[in-house]
DNA sequence: TGCTGGATAATTTGATCAAATTTCTTGAAC
DNA sequence: GTTCAAGAAATTTGATCAAATTATCCAGCA
């Protein structure tokens, strides 16, 4: 295993590693980051740390605090709603792009990782399930081959991600209707617009979740 | 002048330059950045010149290619469609969100920049014109006091700005509707709506511009 | 056309310097 | 005598640079 990693530079790996912290609520919101923090931690050089950093606080993932250090930003109520407002405007165009796109084993595959989405429901393994639907998410946004909206998706995400651990606390979202499935049924009729439709309320019920954990938590 | 200089940090100093390169179309898209380019050129260090790359890269403004070096993107017709759809979401947005919260010094200090803009045409001067542009557009953006969209929209013009080059060609826009006067009336009005309008037709006029231009030398 | 060696550039580490935060001490006031 | 506060020392952390390593590119040759 070791053959494939020495070709990913180093500071690639730790850049994932810290952006998937960030994306699975694994860091608490207004926590700091240090580099020689992370350099313990992770156990890589400074270099590669600090462009992984550099990299997240452009993504928005990272907040720069007027001394020169970062930390993993707190969403304000105004700033979850300019999230909302921006993931509401992309990812369903992203949807309906991919839509036309989709190949019946692409949809399988989707199909497959929304499977895995319910599993880690029922197991209620919060961190699963947050790994899950991303992955869903983005392999559906993918198909739409459109990379600069692909991008402003995943900061969207990362801005969104330290705020996910809040909803730990009221994880059950079982009641809510399953807009994976709607959207898949979507998909298998070839109906992009539908399928943008599901997305949309998709995100929309997501949004809203966060958004009432954090007005519990304030 | 070095004693203001000397509080920011030289990675700062850097990525900024190396920014406005690339929003001004000083480089050519396609052309190849290297680090040590970069070094003999703005004689900083490496690492400054290191962090700039990776957190521009990271905002959309330069493109990694499968080998380790870096480029400015050119612009294909695809993607110039995305960036201006997501403009086109965002933009007149953050017009609107400014339009309710605007000053009368702030909006004398938006007619005044937008004179820069004019007088920039008169003169023929691109460079200038370019700089005068988007100071008006995120002076207005920036009384929206909405950060994560004002990030989404500094990543988008990145993104636009090297094929801004392309319009040095047909630089003839001075037959075009004064859209940011239309803008400017409304902000005098009060009309937040009539704002967004107006900013979404100067971003739709723009964007038809660097298509032709694109069209043309293709 | 395919391969090999030199040149070039990127990656990474470690060392050094500067800034900021924390802690400790000292002095004064109550 | 105790407590609080201001200031200074020490520790922690970030910024920068230079050298060593490694991967990639390119030219010459089989």
């Amino acid at each position: 295993m070791d053959a494939e990693e020495r070709k990913i530079p180093s500071h690639e790996v730790t850049y994932a590693r810290l952006r998937d912290m960030i994306l699975y609520g694994h860091l608490a919101p207004g926590a700091p980051v240090t580099i020689q923090g992370l350099i313990a931690d992770l156990g890589a050089g400074m270099t590669p740390v600090r462009e992984a950093i550099r990299r997240l606080t452009a993504e928005g993932a990272l907040l720069p605090q007027g001394n020169r250090r970062v930390a993993v930003p707190q969403l304000s109520s105004e700033m979850l709603d300019q999230v909302a407002f921006a993931r509401l405007a992309i990812e369903p165009k992203l949807a309906e792009l991919a839509g036309g796109r989709l190949t019946p084993a692409q949809i399988d595959r989707l199909e497959a990782i929304d499977g895995k989405v319910n599993r880690a429901i029922e197991a209620g393994c919060l961190s699963d399930y947050l790994a899950a639907n991303h992955a869903f998410h983005f392999a559906l946004y993918k198909a739409a081959e459109a990379p600069v909206l692909l991008d402003l998706a995943r900061s969207l995400w990362l801005r969104a991600g330290p705020s996910l651990r809040a909803v730990i606390a009221r994880y059950g979202r079982e009641t809510a209707p399953d807009l994976h499935r709607e959207a898949l049924a979507a998909m298998r009729s070839g109906d992009a617009k539908a399928l943008a439709g599901a997305i949309e309320r998709d995100i929309q019920q997501g949004v809203d979740h966060v958004r009432q954990s954090l007005a519990e938590s304030s």
